[in-house]
DNA sequence: AGTCCCAATTGATCTGGGTCAAGGTTAGTC
DNA sequence: GACTAACCTTGACCCAGATCAATTGGGACT
């Protein structure tokens, strides 16, 4: 077991803390916030918590991966959200849990119990505001991915997805990015699928054509080399630069 | 041409005002509303905003159908949101339009010039909670798509499309639904087919098939009566009621 | 080193939905 | 009431990706 030491996080490394309420928050705020904040950790492979069940918490990644799915009862299966480091989980003013969530690495997530925080919410406008803020942008995310899904190619799905990993990675990282870029996949196979709305057969055939054709280097099965940014965000049919953060 | 009355549409039917705001308004914040909201009307088939476009306005659909599309170089295109009456348009605290905003039907609008809109929010927290949930609403409606455009067959995307339109006519009236149901379909083939990932003959072939096999019945090509609900949803995928409002 | 196990690759074949093409329907216009 | 222009339906054929079925590879145990 490989779970980081939960005494490094610190308050200034809790996103909620950082980019949900810090900038304006005030010290009573501040102490508000850690008097219900709490960490928890999940190995990989664990089930965060099913569609459906009673979720008591709120909160953000502070490391690791982590996927939200919906599936159908014979089992077909759709990833509908990736959760990196920073994003939210939960949802304040609903109880059950809207979609499975499943740590395909180790996590380390940053909680609130629920009723603080919503009462906390209440009180604090800020909050919802920059709350509103960071769905708004999910709300994007899907809806880029609803093209993703909709109209590209096995290919394009393939590009599509390595170029969001790589873009945020990048801007978790705040580097700027080059033309060349080092990065680990933080899926299987059969979760890339499960996000692209392909097999993991087809997933497979594609990622060698990628790397056949010098689009990616592999070594391994997850440690994946971009020589060059322009050539796959070009592979996976964006605009020149959409939305990329160069 | 059709446009509804304008001045027919009296404050309680700006949904921005009744669903997102009033319940909790005071009587100053009315007076403040009424003072930057105005009435923009859409015939069909006109384009209310091209994505990037500057939109100096948020607003709400009063009545008709509009719809939000993205589309790639090659002409590929996706809807991403279907807006109904109610729906909330515009982002606060970004400029551009992020997607097309095509009138389908003629379509009235409830408006409010930008920057008052966000001035008021910021001065009114309640809004910002109001805008979170619904944007929350939102996506979830985005994510249960997603499953729709990546796991279902076409026959299912259809079904779960008509089970859209019809929950959401529904929740609309606030009348409870019976089994069998009638209503008009607000979209072209090409319009549904852009919504569902498939081309237009697919959609035709499919809607073809559900009328064969006494799923659907049409008079015209828009006019649709659903004998058994349940049968539609059972077509669809859904589980048994997958949040049906009955 | 061997073996177990799971993830990933690769091949062969099949099929749902795309593509291309030819009518059919309906509403609006003169 | 014929003319036109959208919009829709239907048919024939094809191909990208699914399905079924072996292997292969690599890390964690003895």
């Amino acid at each position: 077991m490989n779970t980081p030491n939960i005494n490094s996080v610190n308050c200034n490394s809790c996103p909620i803390r950082h980019r949900a309420v810090c900038a304006r928050c005030n010290a009573d705020e501040l102490v508000e916030l850690d008097a219900i904040k709490y960490y928890r950790t999940y190995e990989a492979g664990q089930t965060v918590i099913w569609a459906g069940d009673i979720m008591g918490f709120v909160g953000s990644v502070v490391s690791g991966v982590a996927t939200l799915t919906q599936t159908m009862e014979d089992g077909r299966t759709q990833m509908v959200g990736l959760l990196l480091p920073s994003d939210f989980v939960g949802r304040p003013g609903r109880d059950g849990a809207a979609y499975n969530v499943v740590a395909t690495t180790n996590v380390v997530m940053c909680c609130f119990r629920k009723k603080p925080f919503e009462d906390l919410m209440e009180r604090t406008p800020h909050i919802a505001q920059r709350l509103l803020v960071m769905t708004l942008d999910e709300l994007d995310a899907a809806r880029e991915w609803m093209l993703v899904l909709g109209r590209k190619t096995a290919r394009e799905k393939i590009a599509s997805l390595l170029s969001i990993i790589v873009r945020r990675d990048a801007s978790l990282q705040s580097t700027g990015l080059g033309e060349n870029v080092v990065f680990d996949l933080p899926l299987t196979r059969e979760a890339m699928a499960d996000y692209l709305g392909l097999t993991l057969e087809t997933v497979s055939r594609q990622m060698s054509a990628l790397k056949r054709d010098g689009v990616i280097k592999l070594e391994g099965k997850r440690h994946i080399t971009v020589p060059s940014m322009g050539r796959l965000l070009e592979e996976a049919g964006d605009d020149s630069d959409g939305g990329f953060i160069g």
